[in-house]
DNA sequence: CATGAATGAGCGTTCATTCAT
DNA sequence: TATGAATGAACGCTCATTCAT
């Protein structure tokens, strides 16, 4: 129905100079700066330009539009999380339940950490989300947390555990989406993500009694 | 940090006769019918008046702007669906816990119902929730859940009843939302929501076996 | 060279019954007010219909525009100033100089008088000053004094006489009114109406000692 | 009690070539156009812009707003003459009274030239005149008269000098922007500003005889 | 490669005036 | 006669993007 334009987001040119690469750190750098100074509605390219100290057009050599800066953003975002994620969740010599309450917190704290640039990221979202290149990103990230949750309910028949496994990665992902939109202190940040694991918890434990599904 | 914008979001005038009624009334669904068309970004005065075939110096009269025909828009859902979640949560003639279940179903079924339209709104949020006015709307709509989620665990003490009556709105409402983001067929929406109760449920029944906290 | 609109600024109907001519007053008092609290560039029809507690359709029954408005108080303006100076420079029994002096300092005190209203009004002088209507109006007010000054020096050849005249009267407007376009204490505004008056003085009696012209 | 916009009207960069020079100067020149023919009331950016051979972005790239414009001009008229008026006054080699006959004659001249820009000028002054870089212009303009005439007092007393030359310098920039509303001859500019000199010098003369205050 | 001036469609909003009721 | 809803042209201003230098 909806007509979304979304041109092509992804990366003009490999940069392979060094000078290349560090113009783009800051070129990122300032699009953050402006996300969390300005909000969603006041970023604009010439401001990301002249925040990270470059001229437009220098920027829209190394990003094709606007949107491709707010996606790259998203997705570095979206990667450097997952990493962290995947590094609670694979760690063997923790017991799967507490791995589970470990990411929790982590996912938590890490959604209040810089609430204001993720909520104006989020505004931004429509820009870029219904890009191809966004629903690859987004994939990758839920992976990480659908396979461990998956993997721990390896008895359920598999298109329950596929439900199972997203109703969690989504609750977790918007669910702490939600709670960051306001200033939390660290206390509420732990009774929050506490409460959040124990819920995860207690689901999974019903599922393990439930022996014919 | 960031300036807000967000001046008066209230109503212009009060329609005292039934062609205003019939006005506002034809506003508000070209309004639906913009955003479900052309999706946020654009969604604009203008476009609106002339779905409406109506001047837009008419649309001013009954509007202050643009964000508050989005925010009466999303008053008007956030009021139907607490009434309807209402209606479920207080009948007294089934018991909690399926009263819940039905909650979570009616819930999540209402957010896949023109969920065009949804996700439109939300991307205008930005538009419109900073006004005082929102955050009133908000607090009346969370209550209805709340209300009962406390209810159902008036053992637990105050402080953390508050932070489950949080968390199951919360993630009902983002997780629902989420879920609503991509067309889904009946027998998922019923799945998920099923998912959902069950999570809920089993969360609930072990705060209840919890008799110290 | 320029265009200027300035259609008809009469009275659209002679208001024979006290009906209309209260409504008249009321919409002109309210008109006083909007230019008074709100500025020219505010001074709207709708505005000063509503403060008049008075529909827009009725404002337009007794004023064919907002120019007339506008017009109508400038010149109700105009010809009670020229009323209250034609009394003190016609009576008889004080001395010219005399005379000159008082009507100098009630012109000066009656500028600051309203002077926030005075403003307003001359700002938004360029919607109506180009009317036919206007020009007769500023005529009559300019004459009582023109008229006082050539007598005071009838032995003054006449196209002289009328440049003195014309001089001594645009001083005393404009210069009373560029002087009330900041706050003025009472004593500042006797000390300037003071200097005007011996400036005018000083300048008659120059005239007076040159015998040829 | 009356609400005043007047936001910054300041140049928004600083015009690094002269490509950015001329460009400024086109717009200003079509500024002073558009005033001279259309008038202040049909004063609008994108008119100026199209005039100018620009496009609105354009214009917008140079000044901020509309009242930026209009306010550079303004200024830029205001140091124009109160130089010229210096060079005129500050002339040793003439006598004093006769610098000022000069000054007059200079000043109403000036007036009566592009008298319509000029009105038009004054007109739209609402737009611009509470920016406090209106208020330093105008100082800035009127010091060179005032110091003036206070030289050539210093035998009065401090306070009534202060009003004296504000005075002459009032009675001079309004009588001479009020003459010069209506279209003049040379012959009635020159004699304008003869009687006006005869009335600077008389009132100048009384002030020299009279030795008590 | 880098620059930043230039573009111009598009936006939200206002307001004098009309006219059906 | 009174009303006030309806009109819609016009305004000031923004910003993603391009391209000549």
């Amino acid at each position: 129905m909806v007509k979304r334009s979304t041109p092509c987001i992804s990366k003009r040119k490999d940069p392979k100079q060094a000078r290349a690469n560090a113009l783009i750190a800051a070129i990122l750098e300032a699009a953050v700066q402006v996300l969390r100074t300005e909000g969603a509605m006041r970023f604009t390219t010439a401001r990301v330009a002249e925040r990270a100290g470059v001229s437009v057009g220098s920027l829209y050599q190394y990003f094709p539009n606007k949107a491709a800066i707010l996606f790259r953003l998203q997705s570095d975002e979206w990667r450097e999380t997952s990493e962290r994620l995947r590094a609670i969740l694979e760690d063997g010599a923790t017991p799967p339940k507490e791995r589970l309450r470990r990411m929790v917190h982590a996912f938590v704290r890490s959604e209040c950490d810089e609430a204001q640039v993720r909520i104006a990221l989020h505004d931004a979202a429509p820009l870029f989300r219904d890009a191809p290149e966004a629903e690859a990103a987004r994939e990758d990230g839920s992976d990480v947390i659908q396979n461990f949750i998956e993997m721990t309910i390896s008895h359920v028949v598999a298109a329950r555990r596929a439900i199972v496994a997203d109703l969690i990665e989504t609750t977790l992902c918007r669910g702490a989406s939600g709670f960051s939109e306001v200033e939390r202190s660290d206390a509420e940040i732990e009774a929050y993500a506490s409460a959040m694991s124990d819920m995860f918890c207690a689901y999974l434990d019903s599922l393990a009694n439930d022996t014919k599904i």
